[in-house]
RNA sequence: GGAGGGUUGGCAGAGUGGUAAUGCAGUGGUUUCGAAAACCAUCGGGUGAAAGCCCUCGUAGGUUCAAAUCCUACACCCUCCGCCA
């Protein structure tokens, strides 16, 4: 959400915004609603001021009249105020100014490459058929199971996987990220404060049958599975006004993430690259108003992910995401694409954001500073790891001539053994 | 499954129909070599240069000229009994 009146202040900025990121929003539509709802306030303040006075001089006859003019304005107010909400929902934060500017993802800057891709004298197979042979992946099972984008992942297999989630869970920590374990079915207002609705609503999965009351009546309330531990972490947040010392709050989780991919049917069919479920180790910074240091902040995180697939030994890029691609509320996004040789290209796998003030806006988060200054904080969010997508770059640049698959050094610790062989 | 009690600012806590006491903590100041203590001011949110005005007593409705207070529904917390682990 942005400031009414930093909209109404930089409207051109505002519209180019919403041009830029290809957001469905009339900010003229918006700007006379507000002028309506800022009359009717007026007004229905006014009249509130004369009620309140007439109630302490016991003027009944004054109420009466003040009541009557009141109800129907009151109304109108609501109605005006619902719509007015509506549309600030859908208000963009502004990009930063080095942001590519572009309607999708064709638009988006490499602006950093790390690692040499492997250079295999012999053919290179892909992770569904290495995982297929050496035992450790089952798609057709998973899609018995489970539906379309199923998966069972098996032996070495299912090691990796907690293995490089266990790696990224000891590197959060020990960089002073505090550990929580969050909710996963939330409340429409968490996914609201986050941002994930209006926008990203098909993508999210609602509960079915949200359970019953202590009465026996069904739960009206609607639950939903949440695509990543954000929403929640941030929530626990939401509503409070933090103290200056408090900042920079650092906490960070390992979820299940739940994804529909109801607008990506047809796109990434085969294998572990878009599935339904996931388990991801994020993190989420609330910091000062500060631009400067929500930027250092955000170099910080993009660091230690950098690092992780460094140490792993994992080419990859680092994209700045263009206006388009970036989401409504964002100011600046980098993702990270590994190096996936079955793919023959890069594979996203990691998302970095700062989204200034935009998310805290929905969710009220403020800061009060020394001075008494109340200011919205900034937060920002990152992945660390998410499994089993990782394993696609593991598994096909670690691939060696006689299908087996060599472990980077690095997880040896977590998975107990140093190559994948077929044995079973 | 049953029976009670409760929810008011950061915390404690008054207020049972007439428009939110008070204390502690916090912040700024006076004093001091410095601190403590004391004293003064400030001390829920919004708007405003300020005065002021509006909003706010778990949430949502309702009654009333007027609701923290009365009515209805819901949420959450606590205690006890039962059941289960």
């Amino acid at each position: 959400m942005l400031d009414i009146n930093f909209i109404r202040e930089n409207t051109d900025l505002v519209k180019k915004a919403v041009l830029d990121k290809e957001i469905k929003l009339d900010v003229n539509e918006l700007l006379k609603l507000d002028d309506r709802r800022r009359e009717l306030l007026g007004k229905v303040e006014d009249l509130r001021a004369q009620r309140n006075q007439a109630a302490k001089e016991r003027n009944i006859e004054l109420g009466k009249k003040v009541k009557g003019e009141l109800d129907g304005l009151e109304d109108e107010l609501r109605k005006v105020e619902e719509k007015f909400r509506e549309l600030m929902l859908l208000a963009p934060n502004i990009p930063a100014p080095d942001a590519p500017v572009g309607k999708d993802a064709q638009n988006n800057e490499v602006i950093y490459k790390w690692g040499n891709k492997p250079d295999f004298d012999f053919e290179v197979k892909d992770h569904i058929e290495l995982g297929k042979n050496l035992d450790i992946l089952d798609l057709e099972q998973g899609a018995k199971v489970s539906g379309f984008r199923g998966y069972y992942l098996k032996n070495e297999g299912a090691v990796l996987h907690w293995a490089i989630l266990r790696l990224a869970m000891d590197r959060i920590l020990s960089h002073g990220f505090s550990l929580m374990v969050p909710p996963t079915l939330v409340h429409e207002e968490v996914l609201e404060g986050s941002g994930h609705f209006p926008f990203g609503k098909e993508n999210i999965y609602q509960i079915a049958n949200p359970g019953k009351l202590d009465s026996g009546e069904d739960i009206k309330k609607p639950v939903f599975l949440t695509g990543t531990s954000e929403p929640s972490l941030l929530a626990y947040f939401m509503g409070k006004t933090l103290s200056e010392e408090d900042l920079p709050v650092k906490v960070a989780a390992m979820t299940q993430c739940y994804r529909s991919e109801v607008g990506d049917y047809g796109k990434d069919t085969r294998g572990l690259y878009r599935i339904h479920e996931f388990t991801k180790v994020e993190q989420v910074v609330i910091c000062s108003a500060d631009l400067d240091e929500s930027e250092k902040l955000f170099k910080e995180m993009q660091e230690i992910s950098q690092k992780i697939l460094e140490d792993l030994g994992i080419p990859y890029q680092v994209i700045a995401t263009s206006t388009g691609d970036m989401g409504a509320g964002k100011y600046r996004m980098n993702d990270i694409e590994a190096w996936m040789p079955g793919r023959n290209k890069y594979g996203e796998t990691h998302s970095n954001s700062n989204l200034t003030d935009w998310q805290a806006r929905r969710l009220n988060i403020k800061v009060r500073y020394k001075n008494e200054d109340i200011k919205y904080v900034y937060t920002l969010n990152n992945t660390v790891i998410a499994s089993p997508r990782i394993l696609i770059a593991i598994l096909e640049n670690f691939q060696q001539k006689d299908g087996s698959i060599k472990i980077p050094d690095i997880l040896i610790p977590y998975t107990g053994f140093s190559e994948i062989s077929s044995k079973h």
